[in-house]
DNA sequence: ATCTCAATTTAGAACTATTCTAAACGACAA
DNA sequence: TTGTCGTTTAGAATAGTTCTAAATTGAGAT
C-alpha cells in the first residue's frame, strides 16, 4: 500500500518532468523528512545503511537535478559545503554562534518585513534572504 | 616616504597584533583597494605579478589571520569558493541572477531595517545579514 | 647593531568536496 | 515487449583548501 506522503513524493518528481528512479525518491524523501541542512555526504551516508544504494555521482546528480528544478533549496553559509532543504517555503536562515546549528525561520517568525527597495536606480530586487546570527535558545541558557 | 594610506594597513595590522609581514601587507592593501569579492586564488595570482610573493598557504594562512582579526570579511553565497571583502562596515549584498556579479549594498542603502526580532523566544539575534536577488542595473537595460 | 626565538613563510604533499567519464542499466512510451 | 534515451555506476580527475616540516624573518632584548 502506498503512503500519501509516498504519493505526494512521487508527484512532485512527475510535476518536475524527472524521472522516478528509487534514488530520486530516497534523496527526496530523505531531505522531506529530514529538519536539519544535511550536506551530500550525509544524505549518502545514511541512504546508504538501506536500500536503494545510491553512489555517489548519483547523489550530487540528484541533488542538482532537485536543486534545477525547484524541489529542494541549496545553501552556502559559512563553509566550503553544499547543504539541502526541502523547505521551499519562502525562508531565512538562524546561525548559532555558539553551537553552529542553522535553523530555518519562517518569513512569518521574521517580522513583517517588505522587500527591500532598489539598492540603486536601474535595480529589480526579485527576492531577499536573511541570515540571522546570534544565540539559540538552548545556548542562551549555558551562557 | 610613506603614504597616508600605507601607515593606515600598518596600523591596522599592528592593532590587530599581527606581526607586519610584507605579505599580509600586500594581502590587506590589495583587498583594501579592490572593489570585487575577490577568491583566495585571485589574490594569488594578483599578488604574484609583482614583489612580495606570496605562496599559496601564505595567502591563505593571511586570510585566515585577517578574517579572525575582524579586518576582511569572508563570505559564501552561491558557491563552494570563499570570497573575501575588506569592507567591514555593517553591509548586506545584491546578486544579479543575469551577470552573476556580487555588490556590497550599504546597510543604508538597503533603507531602513531595524534589527529583526528573535525568531523564538530564548533566542538572542546579534546580527543579520541579507542578500538581495534580482537583475543589475546593467543586465536591465539588456533584458 | 646584533642576537634570539617564536611567529611566519614556503614547497609540496595530503585531503575533502565535487565533477567528469564511459560503460551498463532501467524507466517508460509506443 | 521492445527501443530509446535518460540515469546510475565505479573510479578517475579536478578544484579549493589544509597540513607538514624545514627554512626564514620580524621585532623585542642585549
Amino acid at each position: 500500500m502506498k503512503t500519501e506522503a509516498r504519493i505526494k513524493i512521487e508527484w512532485r518528481l512527475r510535476e518536475a518532468e524527472l524521472k522516478l528512479t528509487p534514488q530520486r525518491f530516497a534523496v527526496l524523501e530523505y531531505l522531506t523528512q529530514s529538519s536539519g541542512h544535511p550536506t551530500a555526504e550525509q544524505i549518502s551516508a545514511d541512504l546508504n545503511r538501506r536500500f536503494p544504494r545510491a553512489s555517489r555521482a548519483t547523489v550530487y546528480n540528484t541533488l542538482h537535478a532537485l536543486r534545477d528544478a525547484g524541489l529542494v533549496h541549496e545553501v552556502y553559509i559559512d563553509d566550503a559545503v553544499a547543504r539541502y532543504d526541502a523547505n521551499i517555503d519562502p525562508h531565512h536562515h538562524f546561525v548559532c554562534r555558539a553551537c553552529g546549528k542553522l535553523e530555518d525561520i519562517s518569513a512569518d517568525a521574521l517580522g513583517a518585513q517588505t522587500m527591500p527597495r532598489a539598492p540603486a536606480p536601474g535595480y529589480r530586487v526579485e527576492a531577499f534572504e536573511v541570515v540571522l546570527r546570534g544565540v539559540c535558545a538552548v545556548c542562551a541558557r549555558h551562557e
